[in-house]
DNA sequence: AGGAACATACCAACTGGTCGGTATGTCACG
DNA sequence: CGTGACATACCGACCAGTTGGTATGTTCCT
């Protein structure tokens, strides 16, 4: 049997990856009930035949284009290389700086389609929390493993490695919120270097 | 001539009022994209015809639920007492356990409008990105002012005031998104518990 | 005082446009 | 030739806002 045909997709489905990725942009602009299936398509470039064959409906793109959008997210942060240092306490406080660093261009830019999905589809669309809520578990599993990490080496007691993970989400998603509401990253900068001075303060103390 | 009439009105403006408060528990719960004019009006008791008499557009009526949200939520904390203790440290530190404790009941019932409506208005509605930033600027007044009164008094340095206040306002508003995403307030109050650690430890730092 | 003139508060039915989704193609390729 | 990948055309539901009306004040004039 030779029917593995896994690489034998030249451009084959090159429109539901235009679609996905269209639909993380505008999401990410617009919000879910701010962009209708016709804004995605326009902005891949295809019509909604091609939007409706890829996916069975709105909810299922939105559900799609989250985890989409988590991969990418992933894969920045990879590539930032905050995990490369020696002490694990360097790198949550690498991981800090790369969020402070980021705030740059437009607020659609910087900000998380995930946080901003799941507070207008957590009470009518549960698969759409899901995979917004998965999106934010999968980010922050890497940190409570740091944290867990520099904790043990720097003999640090007092709160779990998982609650203070959960402290620097909830920080950054309400720095992005503010950044909206207040039309700029100024504010939210401010907030993430208060966050990064507890994260040195929580571990300073307990050093001799 | 007794041409006073103020109290000449018995049931004047009532659907008005009536139409702000159901706008208020229909949005908090729905989001702004998320509830139709006639969620409101069903919720109120009256009709469209009545909704379009007191508010020009649905837009106008989100500024105006924005302003009522604001006010419930200053008397909310002016009847907790938060600033009922000697000390302004003592104060901020009760803003934040007051904050803590309003966690309970469903999830609309604990969040802010304000946050979640200019998530989804902030690009696309001006105004209503204007009264939500009005609101939150104004819950954070007070705050402010104690932090101030409070790094007097223990003489800290380091920080600015304001830059704190942001920063508690930040981490309440990524509590609520987070809230939101896991579907439980849980991880929101482990994230206050870490904010009020950090402005506990701000001000023990500079103490003898 | 009394009633014409006007204003306010609300209602029910309708409209014009939008949007998610469908039905029906067409065409390339294996 | 038939199947997967798209396009075109269309539908029904929904929704912000309108229209035209009624009922109940309020003001002003005589």
């Amino acid at each position: 049997m030779f029917l593995r045909m896994e690489a034998a997709r030249p451009r084959r489905n090159e429109a539901r990856t235009r679609l996905l990725d269209a639909a993380v942009t505008v999401l990410r602009r617009q919000g879910y009930a701010g962009t209708t299936v016709e804004d995605i398509c326009t902005e891949a470039g295809v019509t909604k035949g091609a939007f409706f064959h890829h996916f069975r409906s709105k909810d299922d793109l939105a559900v799609a284009a989250a985890g989409r959008f988590s991969e990418w997210l992933e894969a920045l942060f990879e590539r930032s290389g905050w995990r490369g240092h020696a002490d694990p306490l360097d790198r949550v406080l690498a991981y800090v700086d790369f969020r402070i660093a980021i705030f740059r261009g437009a607020i659609p830019q910087y900000t998380c389609m995930l946080g901003m999905m799941v507070q207008e589809t957590y009470a009518t669309n549960p698969a759409i929390r899901l995979a917004c809520e998965a999106g934010i578990r999968l980010h922050a599993a890497p940190i409570e493993e740091e944290i867990a990490a520099a904790m043990r080496e720097h003999g640090v007691t007092g709160f779990t490695a998982g609650s203070l993970a959960v402290h620097i989400m909830a920080v950054v998603q309400g720095a992005f919120v503010l950044a909206k509401a207040v039309d700029g990253p100024d504010g939210a900068v401010e907030t993430l270097r208060h966050l990064r001075r507890y994260i040195a303060m929580l571990f300073r103390e307990k050093a001799p």
